[in-house]
DNA sequence: ATGGCTAACAACGTTAGA
C-alpha cells in the first residue's frame, strides 16, 4: 500500500481548475496540498474535488492572493491552521492522517516570498519572510521529531546549490541569499526534518521545481529554482518510497509557474 | 546588465508574486 501526497503552487486554483482535476485523474494522489489558491474560502472550487472523490477539504484562504488549501480522498483525524507574525493571512494548514499506530500529521506551507531587496532593514516583506522562518523553527521544534509528520509546500526557498541554475548568480536573489539558506536549515535541524526530495536526488544534480514567466523560453533557457519542498520526520524516513517532480507541468497551457511534487510513503 | 510575465480586483492601475 501507498500513501500519496502531491503538493502544488496553483497560483489561483479558480483560474486553473481544469489543470488541477486533469492532474488528479492523471495521478491519482491520495492527497493534494495546494498553494497561491487566491480566493476566499467561501470561493473554493470545493464540488470539482467532492466529484473527483476529494471530498475531505481543508482550506485556510482570503480574498486575492496567498492562501492554502488540503484535500484528500480519505477522512482526516483532525485538522488545524496557525497564524503566523501575528497575521491571518492564509499561509498555513495542517491535517492529522490516521497510520498504522501514530497519526500523521501533514503541514502545508506557503512561505512569504520576500520581495526583491535581501536586506531586512529596508525591505519589510524581506523582514518578515525572515520572522516567519523563525517562528517555524520555534514551533516545529521538539516534539514533532519523535512523531511521524510530513511538511510540504511553497517554502520560496532554493537551499542547496544545484536548487538553482546558478548558485552564483543568485546569491545576492532573494531565495537563495546565504540569510535565507541557513535560516531554512535551522528550521530543518530543529524540528530533525528530512529533505526527502534530496534522499532520492543527489546534492549535486540540478533539481527545480520553478521556472520563471519571464522567460522567453523556459525549458531551452531552464533558469528554475527549487522552491518547493517535502520534508518528513525520521519515523518516516524508512517508509519513504519515491519523489516525482512533474516538470511537464510547466508546459501545460496557462501553466502556474511552479510545478507538482509528488511524495510516495509506504502505508 | 536588463527586461522580461501573470493574476486578482469595489479593476483600466495597483499590489503581489520571486
Amino acid at each position: 500500500m501507498t500513501l500519496t501526497i502531491a503538493t502544488w503552487n496553483i497560483n489561483s486554483v479558480r483560474l486553473r481548475i481544469d489543470l488541477v482535476t486533469a492532474f488528479l485523474e492523471a495521478h491519482k494522489p491520495d492527497i493534494l496540498c495546494l498553494q497561491e489558491i487566491k480566493c476566499a474560502e467561501a470561493n473554493f472550487p470545493s464540488a470539482a474535488f467532492t466529484r473527483l472523490g476529494y471530498k475531505h477539504q481543508v482550506v485556510h484562504g482570503q480574498k486575492g492572493y496567498h492562501g492554502v488549501a488540503t484535500v484528500s480522498r480519505h477522512p482526516f483525524v483532525d485538522a488545524g491552521r496557525r497564524g503566523f507574525c501575528g497575521k491571518d493571512d492564509a499561509r498555513h494548514v495542517h491535517v492529522v492522517l490516521p497510520d498504522r499506530d501514530v497519526p500523521i500529521t501533514l503541514h502545508n506551507f506557503y512561505v512569504p516570498a520576500g520581495g526583491d531587496e535581501p536586506d531586512p532593514a529596508v525591505n519589510e516583506k524581506f523582514a518578515h519572510k525572515l520572522a516567519f522562518l523563525e517562528e517555524m523553527k520555534s514551533w516545529l521544534t521538539g516534539a514533532e521529531t519523535n512523531r511521524p509528520a510530513i511538511l510540504v509546500g511553497d517554502l520560496n526557498i532554493a537551499p542547496l546549490e544545484h536548487d538553482v541554475w546558478s548558485h552564483k548568480q543568485l546569491l545576492d536573489v532573494v531565495s537563495h541569499t546565504p540569510v535565507e539558506t541557513n535560516l531554512l536549515d535551522a528550521v530543518q535541524q530543529a524540528g530533525g526534518w528530512i529533505d526527502a526530495m534530496r534522499h532520492f536526488v543527489p546534492a549535486d544534480e540540478k533539481l527545480f521545481t520553478w521556472w520563471s514567466y519571464r522567460a522567453q523560453d523556459w525549458a531551452a533557457s531552464n533558469r528554475g529554482r527549487r522552491l518547493d519542498h517535502v520534508w518528513v520526520t525520521p519515523p518516516l524516513r524508512g517508509r519513504l518510497l519515491g519523489i516525482e517532480v512533474l516538470r511537464e507541468a510547466r508546459g501545460w497551457a496557462r501553466p502556474s509557474d511552479h510545478v507538482p511534487v509528488i511524495a510516495r510513503i509506504a502505508a
